[in-house]
DNA sequence: TCAATAAGCTAATCCGTATTAGCTAAGGTG
DNA sequence: CACCTTAGCTAATACGGATTAGCTTATTGA
């Protein structure tokens, strides 16, 4: 036999038809009767001849073969496959077995000019039925195409592009972030400084948000809390640093706010800078985020794992309801971790 | 509009019937005539509503969207992206592309069951044209069907399952291996010894089949060539290897082959051994392969991205050309790396 | 001037499965 | 005995594009 079975091969060794075969096998039984020995016939040249569906023909008959796709921007195979992202798509797997649902693994185009091919490559996507996105970069042609064509697809961030049309799980950076500042006001801080990336991610800018508005309603002199670092060179960045936690001290700052970013590089440095400081006692020290291997930091804890978990549920939500309400977006609470590096202010 | 445009939509927009649209678009105008005016106004009408065809009708229609798979049996993503399979994956990514093709990614099933799922999983893989396998584990049930079905696929490695019937792009670990030591025979070595992993993988047992071979040919005592070391903890196998060079070199062995596996570990451990020892003077040292980051190592270079631009070729040529003839079986040669590590026998 | 070309399209069918609308024969009702 | 159920199945069609087998009109050649 040089192709696979189908239904049709099942129908003539059972000696019914291929509409009947079908009912069988796919169970969809709604309202018909079929008689129980018709029916083991049925399985059981099914079994003998080791028919398999075909899931090609199965999507484009039913536009459902319970395969759900995950695209990475990333060009090449996920070399993003570290600490950070590592959870995400754990949680993804995870929630997807739970649902029954397949995973395809699609990743950006190759070195070739990555932005011109975007839409021939996010075409692919459509093998499944339905897509996670993840990566900051938004294609927004070939993603609005998809959205109008009523391909269920859901983002990993928040993301605010397309008219807010775009369906997504992301984290209240926001909130995360206006807590922790609270709790240092709440310790007596009044001089407190925040380190961020130069990036324009909306998780960088909804923390700064977080912590801007918590200062102000707090009272706090807003204009001096920010204080960008570029994200440069390990090396550079390091001693950037340095001198900056050396010239707040000299200015009375009582605690620092340092934005956790995937690459951990900005709290990494200013760990290290605190380094012959003692924490809390002379500066207290909290992350938005929590940077790998200390626990003992303030902060919070991004709930990556349920990152996953909630984008497949959602993802399959659209995918089964087939409703064309309002997009479907989500932001996540963070974990407050209290951690030991805040402390109550000198006076 | 709620669904993505189709040909016959644009055959509507255009004044032409759906057969013409799918001439034009496709290019496949073998005899056929059609006027350049048609053709301007269908393809201005696909322009216009944003056409892009869809890749399940079009394999359902022509069994051929361009997309190849390559499954992993990794449970999880892709965690493998360490430095012994990236060149392959990025051998595979950069031939894909020159070959037109799309790449689409299958990873084994998660925690559950994996053995009893593999048949579900691999049922995935022919939504794509073809597929790559990938990793030691071959599940025959699953693959025999893929293969009784006709769909194409390669496996990345020698594969001697299925009675041969498996295609595959493979290392000719032997002769490598009878080279290497056959430079040590020049040498003049006539106490070698061989270490080796505790592994029954094929490039495992075909390295000391090399090995083997040469050795009896150049008339030394077989037996007491092979040492197999338990690919244990590090730890262990740290002490464990150091004794053994004790040992030999109280017994005067001259040389020691070392086999280099995935991980990396046992020559990493015979590295550590001999690292009081004058490397060539007092001991010959050739590996199996080329552990990174150790140019200097006598021993040949595995292909790894050649390994994966021919296996895609490979597949693509069954793709294209359903010759239903022998299976397609290939044997890369390696790069013999001349090193440093191999001297002159002392006398 | 009538058939033979050829140019330019289209109708029909297929790929493998899902789904809707019936169709048939047995049994029950008035 | 005509009429209606109902159980048990099937014919027909859709999904979106590819492909084969024609089917019209000019245009030629004899």
């Amino acid at each position: 036999m040089a192709r696979a079975p189908r239904q049709a091969d099942i129908a003539a060794a059972a000696g019914v038809s291929q509409t009947t075969v079908s009912l069988i096998l796919s169970g969809n039984t709604d309202g018909m009767r079929l008689a129980e020995s018709t029916r083991l016939r049925v399985l059981k040249a099914a079994e003998t001849l080791g028919y398999v569906p075909d899931p090609v023909a199965t999507r484009l008959a039913s536009s459902r073969n319970h395969m759900i796709g995950v695209y990475t921007f990333a060009s090449a195979f996920p070399t993003a496959v570290d600490g950070f992202y590592y959870p995400i798509l754990a949680g993804i797997e995870e929630e997807a077995a739970a649902l029954g649902q397949d995973l395809i693994l699609f990743t950006g185009t190759g070195g070739l000019g990555a932005r011109a091919d975007d839409k021939t490559a996010i075409r692919r996507t459509r093998i499944a039925d339905g897509c996670l996105f993840f990566g900051r970069h938004v294609p927004e042609e070939p993603i609005d195409w998809l959205l109008g064509g009523g391909f269920p697809l859901v983002y990993i961030g928040r993301r605010d592009e397309l008219a807010g049309r775009i369906p997504y799980v992301g984290v209240d950076y926001v909130a995360a972030s206006a807590a922790v500042v609270n709790r240092l006001v709440e310790a007596g801080h009044r001089e407190i400084r925040y380190l961020r990336s130069l990036d324009d991610a909306l998780s960088s800018t909804d923390r700064e948000r977080g912590v801007l508005t918590a200062a102000a309603s707090a009272g706090l002199p807003v204009r001096r809390i920010v204080v960008r670092a570029a994200d440069a060179e390990v090396g550079a960045l390091g001693s950037e640093v340095r001198e900056l936690v050396e010239r707040w001290r000299g200015e009375g700052v009582t605690a620092v706010v340092v934005e956790e970013t995937d690459t951990g590089s900005l709290s990494a440095a200013l760990l290290d800078a605190v380094h012959d400081i003692r924490v809390p006692a002379e500066l207290s020290l909290a992350v938005l985020g929590q940077p790998a291997g200390h626990p003992e930091l303030s902060g919070f804890e991004v709930p990556r794992r349920e990152l996953g978990r909630q984008a497949v549920r959602l993802l399959v939500d659209q995918i089964t309801s087939s409703s064309t309400g309002d997009p479907e977006q989500m932001l996540l609470d963070c974990i407050p971790i209290t951690g030991s590096t805040i402390g109550q202010a000198p006076c």
